[in-house]
RNA sequence: GGAGGGAUAGCGAAGUGGUCAAACGCGGCAGACUGUAAAUCUGUUCCUUCGGGUUCCAUAGUUCAAAUCUAUGUCCCUCCA
């Protein structure tokens, strides 16, 4: 197994955004950094090859549903992430956490675990803080997360209070289990968007000294404001020299803000999503490649972008291909989309070097908020 | 030549005297989507100056009231010669 290795470079001069430099497999991967999420041990349409193409580095997948299907046995026998779905990136796997938001119902959160209801076949299903880390290093992916709880919004305060401590308690669990094999085990900030809930939050976890640190409960509906302040207030707290990451966010505008705020690395579903149901992400905002408008626009969503589906299809072939409900058209959209976020860190990380992520910020926001050419 | 069945919004298809501008599906148009129960979900789809106006093959009737009942016509389908 390779061992993946962070170091901070530099801190911009304006903002807390920061330059870091991941070693994996020989290969240097630069931060700020977007991960696209294959949460059943695939990027949603794509190919290994397919995703390496658009210079995303590590991979996402996901512990609940790899657990339930195929089961995390069948993936350890099979060597683990990497070989079983060929993807030689660093890969990271998240703790089943979210699935505690997204789908615990009725909710039945107890301090030994969830207890869920397996969506497939109705079984009850405990998971807990240390089968999440058991199934994680089944999995073997290379960064792993504590099994934490993401309060939803609105909430009240004292929810979120206990709901944090809870979480600390949690980590702690998780990390007196972990096996160091040289996977990263990271732990999650909560505390919903009291400063003072999550410093304290953040200070415990790096008493308990993790290999990175994540910023949770962002990205559930809460005002984007909240989401800013909910990552200064955590990051705020964290030690220069690890990882940070934001988890589920990736909006462009928000991937500048929390880049800003002192973020390294983020995951999103949304390019993928998106692009299943016919969205591009463009300089001037997101297009819906479904309006007839774009029938016949025999020209690239982006001319200037150098992903496959831009360098070789139209509008109007992609419109085609969603509309006609064929696989290809997700796939040449979720190429763009990742790739288009991919490019948007590129030029993030160009602006730190040079001391102008504001002004970057600000240019950028002006055209995707703007009007269109 | 004889017997029977049918014509409803872009298409398919309910409705068989009032609660019908007309269920539902498809198609069309638009919107949502942030650690993926999401190739999903939502809205809208006769015209309108939002008061209303004009519809259920056509015409003529019956009735306070017709997509629904009657007559005639037109077109389509099935079966028998």
């Amino acid at each position: 197994m390779w061992m993946l290795t962070f170091e901070k470079i530099k801190t911009e001069k304006n903002s807390q955004a920061r330059l870091g430099k991941i070693i994996y497999n020989g290969v240097e991967y630069e931060t700020p950094m977007f991960m696209p999420v294959g949460t059943q041990a695939t990027v949603k349409t794509l190919s290994p090859e397919e995703v390496k193409e658009t210079k995303a580095g590590i991979v996402l997948a996901n512990t609940y549903h790899l657990w339930l299907r195929p089961g995390d046995d069948v993936v350890r026998d099979a060597g683990g992430l990497h070989q079983f779905m060929n993807y030689d990136g660093p890969m990271l796997t998240d703790s089943g956490g979210f699935q505690v938001f997204s789908l615990a119902r009725p909710k039945d959160i107890t301090e030994e675990g969830v207890h869920f209801k397996n969506q497939y076949n109705g079984d009850s299903l405990l998971l807990t803080p240390e089968k999440s880390i058991e199934i994680q290093q089944n999995l073997g992916a290379d960064i792993i997360m504590s099994f934490d709880e993401c309060v939803g919004f609105p909430h009240t305060r004292e929810y979120a209070e206990k709901s944090m401590e809870r979480t600390l308690r949690w980590a702690k669990r998780g990390k007196d289990v972990f096996q160091k094999n040289g996977q990263l085990l990271f732990g999650i900030v909560q505390g919903a968007e009291f400063e003072d809930l999550r410093s304290k939050c953040a200070k415990e976890l790096v008493q308990m000294d993790f290999d990175g640190y994540s910023v949770g409960g962002t990205a559930v509906g809460e005002p984007k404001e909240i989401q800013y302040k909910m990552v200064e207030y955590s990051t705020k707290y964290l030690p220069e020299d690890k990882l940070r990451y934001l988890m589920g966010v990736g909006d462009p505008i928000d991937l500048i803000e929390n880049t800003i705020r002192g973020i390294d690395i983020f995951d999103c579903v949304s390019p993928t999503r998106l692009a299943r149901h016919g969205h591009a992400y463009t300089r001037y905002g997101k297009m819906n490649l479904k309006n007839a408008k774009y029938k016949r626009d025999f020209t690239p969503i982006e001319s200037d972008c150098d992903c496959y589906a831009c360098k070789h299809y139209t509008k109007a072939y992609i419109k085609h291909l969603i509309h006609a409900e064929e696989t290809f058209g997700a796939r040449l959209l979720s190429i763009h989309n990742i790739r288009y976020l991919v490019r948007l860190m590129e030029k993030m990380r160009e602006a730190i070097k040079e001391d102008r992520i504001l002004e970057f910020k600000e240019e950028f926001v002006r055209d995707y908020y703007g009007e269109e050419k």
